[in-house]
DNA sequence: ACAGTATTATCACATTTGTGAATAATCAAA
DNA sequence: TTTGATTATTCACAAATGTGATAATACTGT
């Protein structure tokens, strides 16, 4: 029982104990070979038996690389105040991930202590609040700004969304109890103005900004289809009002137009009038190619503040922009 | 725009790229200076600041070691079938941490594929979800075995628990739609026997393993009560009937007797006898001070196939459980 | 205990790397 | 354009590392 595996433990150890003093510590194989007990010339081939077995692991950590001319170009285009354009890097990291670190890095950059900021729920606000990396607490109440409850067969929950990212800013969660979607607006309007959810709509109109995602409306990419906050019926009516894409609860067209008020209507969540009535700011953080017409009917509705994404999503919506006038 | 910083990032790629030609493949600083065009020595230099930016991240992996002898006293002692001890590094990584990872690997010897197994949450357990790795799809049905719907003030949720670890095994979860406990013993029947959850409780016959935490009933320990699953009546109640410890909704005294049977009848999940009748093989994992009694307490039930705690934890249970016989 | 195998030590030498000091090039701002 | 300041080059040498070949030792299984 002590026998084989336990033999390759040991020396897993020695390895990992000779890697440590090297890579780590700094030491020198000679000052290594003391300590150990073994040759120097043995130092050096453990050193490289350690990176054979995996015992020492390196990465590269590539800085995100933005392009500030593209950038610039939404801005004037379409009147927002700020774009983050970054680079992909085809080889090195998934776009998804690195559109969470560098949403994460713009949002730490806006927020100071005592603030209170919303989130709009989707992939890529999921992916930030990964990225976001907790340091100093800043006192920040965080707002769920949908409802969201049956998240069954969501790859997440938006709870746990808006938990983690309060406790990664060192703030408090504000959740709405509610699902997403009801049938009828009458009963959307009584959970809004439950005294459960009161506390959070109140809290709305102290907000300064929102981090959102937006959300394609064809089956095959809308994570609320497909996590069953919206049904076929829904998608068939927005798309029969020519809606292109949405964040949260509104819905909007390639030239920008809110449509689909009665399925908003029958939302729990914030109102796109209360974020055009607050002047709230609100970033905005998508990618990929079904993304494009969605963030260009988004850009067009003159609600958002800060756009994030990629330089391939950014150029294929300025080209599309000049295309559809 | 493109000044300061723009320079920084461009100084930053180029450490990446010389680093990563480095150390990643493994080429001669003289290869890279003809490759990047800079001296030699500059090389050198670079790749020093390199580490020093951050640039370069190295880690060093240890092998986690058990103690096979206080395992199989363990095992005899308390005639269970499977026992992992593995020591404790105070000064290289948490506890806990390296407990999901043991677990984690564990728990991968036992499954093969088609098979059923059931989890009961706790700490533990998310640790053990966490650290699992992704691999091969294995099709395996993983149940939720206690109800748990307002997560609201917990650390983990459930359901998502049960989620990742389905979609991590290439599996697909089942999810018991209710709340922990129940006020009335009869709305916790029929909850378990309503058509929403019949699913996850008829396919608990097929479960072969069980991955389970042991719960404390003290206060200032129990997540349980933290989470408002429990609540200070409820522990209460435990604590007059002698309980030491919990595994889901079953609790035991330290003789290993099972007791609190009416807030067993309160909870919607899996009960201790159906854990009995089918014999399944559970395997239960936890650590540190404050588990001692619980553990002994779980052994003694004879419900325990497996152990996985670390060297002091199964010391103190050992001991314990001399003195107390 | 012993043969056979695997591992490490020993030694010697070639490569590779780190570093100081003086010089040259680059760059930003006056 | 000139001037400081920063940054890289050049060169030279010391220090550290990699590696082959052989001898010594440790370990395994019978």
């Amino acid at each position: 029982m002590v026998s084989k595996k336990s033999v390759t433990t040991k020396r897993l150890e020695l390895l990992a104990d000779v890697a440590e003093s090297y890579y780590i510590q700094g030491k020198t194989q000679a000052s290594i070979s003391d300590e150990v007990g073994v040759t120097r010339s043995m130092v050096s081939r453990l050193l490289t038996e350690a990176r054979n077995e995996g015992v020492v692991e390196i990465s590269i950590i590539r800085p995100i690389i933005t392009d500030d001319q593209i950038a610039d170009q939404i801005m004037q285009r379409f009147g927002i105040r700020n774009a983050v354009i970054f680079e992909n890097k085809p080889q090195h990291a998934s776009s998804n991930k690195t559109l969470g670190q560098i949403t994460a890095t713009t949002l730490k950059k806006y927020i100071s202590p005592n603030m209170t900021i919303g989130i709009i729920f989707g992939k890529a606000v999921r992916d930030t609040i990964r990225a976001f990396e907790k340091d100093k607490p800043l006192n920040i109440k965080v707002l769920q700004l949908f409802g969201a409850v049956d998240s069954t067969s969501s790859s997440y929950d938006v709870r746990e969304l808006v938990r983690e990212l309060a406790n990664k800013m060192g703030g408090t969660p504000y959740y709405i109890n509610a699902p997403f979607i009801m049938k009828n607006p009458d009963t959307a309007r009584e959970l809004r103005e439950n005294i459960a959810n009161k506390g959070v709509f109140n809290l709305i109109h102290d907000c300064q900004y929102i981090l959102a995602g937006i959300g394609s409306i064809h089956k095959q990419h809308s994570t609320f289809y497909q996590a069953g906050f919206l049904n076929d019926e829904d998608l068939r009516i927005l798309q029969q009002q020519n809606a292109v894409g949405g964040m949260g609860g509104y819905h909007f067209d390639i030239h920008g137009n809110i449509v689909g008020q009665e399925i908003e209507n029958r939302i729990v969540g914030i109102t796109h009038e209360a974020i055009l009535n607050n002047n709230i700011a609100t970033i905005v953080t998508a990618r990929g190619e079904n993304k494009v017409t969605p963030i260009l009917g988004a850009l067009r509705t003159n609600m958002v503040h800060t756009l994030i994404t990629d330089l391939e999503t950014a150029k294929s919506v300025l080209s599309l922009d000049e295309t559809l006038h």
